[in-house]
DNA sequence: CATGAATGAGACTTCATTCAT
DNA sequence: AATGAATGAAGTCTCATTCAT
């Protein structure tokens, strides 16, 4: 046996999981979890059923692992970007939003959000994960940066986490619409970068603008 | 049989499609299209079986029906109150995003979004009629109210597309996570009214402060 | 609709259970229950894979089922026939081994004799029922008959367990053979009925005999 | 290598077959055959799945070594002792029946009659050879020593095949239930040497019977 | 010789749909 | 119109067996 042989082999054995899980991503993204046949998923990672269940105990425990593993990673890079960079509070929030967003928007990783809207109430245990390990996390990151930029006087004293929301809830829901509408061959394509740009633009100015312009919130048309 | 069972009984029968419909969406939104059993809707409408088929040809088109059903009323309606409100554009907005949307929110129908995201790759179907039926004349209403808020210069400049789209996509991922993560019980329960109404505000604050106030949109610190 | 056709279809209704019963107690017992497809059952008791579900939840239910129904009646029935017999001891015990035995040894119910041998290391909770339900009562049978002959005068003082299981387990090991070698062609087919005469005189001569003429226990050729 | 490990190894090798044997006997009587995996024989053997079948073609071919090799030396063995024996057949039944049968019950081998039991139905190649190789013998055995007996004037004139058969087969049984019931927990234990001992007295008994002091054959309580 | 990764036929079980009542 | 017993296609998972290393 050739060395060559070895290592080729066993490469293939320790890439195995990650090509199931890449497989499994892509599909239970694209089909949801229930209507992806667990030979399907073995057919787009090159392997056989039994192969499957080598490596993951059942499919219910596959759909955990693709949900745990895709969105860590990313969120503590995200971190450690953030952490590292020490000029204005605005730059720094559209340089997360846009550059790190948009490489998550462009990765199947992106799908991780449509599958775990479509089955936190099939599998209770994803959502405590999920709730831990991405929203935290991420929300932790984006609201620091606004409570610095609150402070530094770059800011208007508004509600952190409302902020956040307005925020990053687009930008979530231009990732579930990748997976969901924006795939369907007749849909209107909007460019997800550009819109991406507008978007944090238009909230930092809401953010930024140093007079609160706006009119009183509790006059509205269908309750005068 | 007595006169009144005989109109107790035509109109229950007259009442079978709502009631299955309504269960349908209840659980199709709850355990997703695929993972819902068509006997578990026919129990929940509190007929059997047989009966779900004699109403529709099967659950693929209960789906259809479903999606079809929930939210052309609504949108209509709220057409029609924009139309009939003449002051200002920015409390007509507030108007039609807080108290139209937060009734659509704790309505049933709020979970047709996450049916549509879960859905539509499975039954492309849906996906021209959903854009065609709901997309569009949404769009065409909050835009048309930021259009007539330029012209009349109540707004900024901007992309019209992109600021309906600011102000909408929370308010449909708060839809959507209200039938997902927000259904888990550990979950932090933001309120959703509260937070409808501090995004809308937010997001006009953009949109009508007169000086574009916020700093160069290139300079970011990924991307020097 | 014709009454005969709904008794027709009641009838069947009603019946399955006991038709499914049959079919997997035959085939259990002929090829063990690990390798009985559950659709062999079903096709034997002539409806499909299905319908034993709706009746059974599981092969494994199945397996209990056939094991719990088979033997109990036959028990209390002899039981009560032991009852109500009045003459010796003696002639009451050889009815009974005789004829009430013989009459299980010809019935298919013999044959779960050969199921529980085989299934109750996998399926712990047929021990316990098997042992209350038939070994139990059965044994208490039996042993009361013989009891009642020793005070009587008709036995002789010997220990009653140790007759019970002499009278009774060659009786039970025909069951086995019946339903194992004795099912193969090449089998010397003894014939049952006058090998369980033989044995239960024989044993009986051993019970009845007034003298213990046989030689001291301890003298055995191997253990000097 | 050293000599030792080379030794070591070739032993090793050398034992693998007896090894897995015994493996195969423990799982297969415990499980049954169907419902032990091949993986698990080899495990317990404590080698991997591949060295199975580098020594058997094949599951089934285990099985019908273990059947194969387990009784056959214990029947010769058996058969020599007896022969050996000169003293009255009476006591010479008594040892081979108390202390030769004692040692099978308390090995391993005592498993293979459930075995036989269990897959003579599914595999009928296993019938001709355990009717010729250990039916035959052990019958034979006892018959002859009954033959002498009688010829001798110890027994009575009985029918030699029930008597052997009314000695052998509590004893089969016994051996049975050491490896169903006697294997559960809430089983009631009773001693396998002390039965023995006394069955083979009390059939001793009426066999050695002077006169034959049992009422007519044909009278029963059932059948008047 | 020995290993254990890989395969795929096959078993159990579910469930959308039909149809006799 | 309503029911629910019956069906059988299809999906999940197991495991005997092979073969490259």
């Amino acid at each position: 046996m050739s060395p060559a042989e070895i290592i080729q082999r066993r490469r293939r054995k320790e890439a195995r999981p990650q090509e199931l899980l890449d497989a499994a991503l892509s599909l239970f993204v694209e089909k949801g979890f229930a209507a992806t046949r667990a030979e399907e998923v073995a057919a787009l990672a090159g392997v056989s059923k039994g192969t499957l269940y080598l490596y993951f105990p059942s499919k219910e425990e596959l759909l955990k692992a693709v949900i745990s593993h895709f969105l860590v990673a990313r969120i503590t890079e995200g971190a450690e970007l953030a952490q590292r960079f020490e000029g204005p509070r605005a730059q720094l929030l559209r340089g997360m939003l846009i550059d790190w967003w948009t490489d998550l928007y462009e990765s199947p990783a992106s799908g991780v959000f449509k599958l775990v809207i479509t089955e936190v109430r099939n599998f209770p245990e994803i959502a405590e994960h999920y709730a831990r390990e991405v929203i935290e996390p991420a929300h932790q990151m984006i609201g620091g940066i606004i409570t610095q930029g609150i402070a530094r006087g770059e800011f208007r004293q508004v509600d952190v986490s409302t902020a956040v929301h307005s925020l990053v809830l687009p930008l979530v829901m231009m990732c579930l619409h990748r997976h969901s509408l924006g795939a369907c061959p007749q849909d209107w394509h909007l460019d997800p970068r550009a819109f991406i740009e507008q978007h944090v633009h238009l909230v930092l100015d809401g953010l930024c603008a140093a007079q609160g312009a706006s009119p009183s919130p509790t006059a509205s048309p269908t309750n005068p």
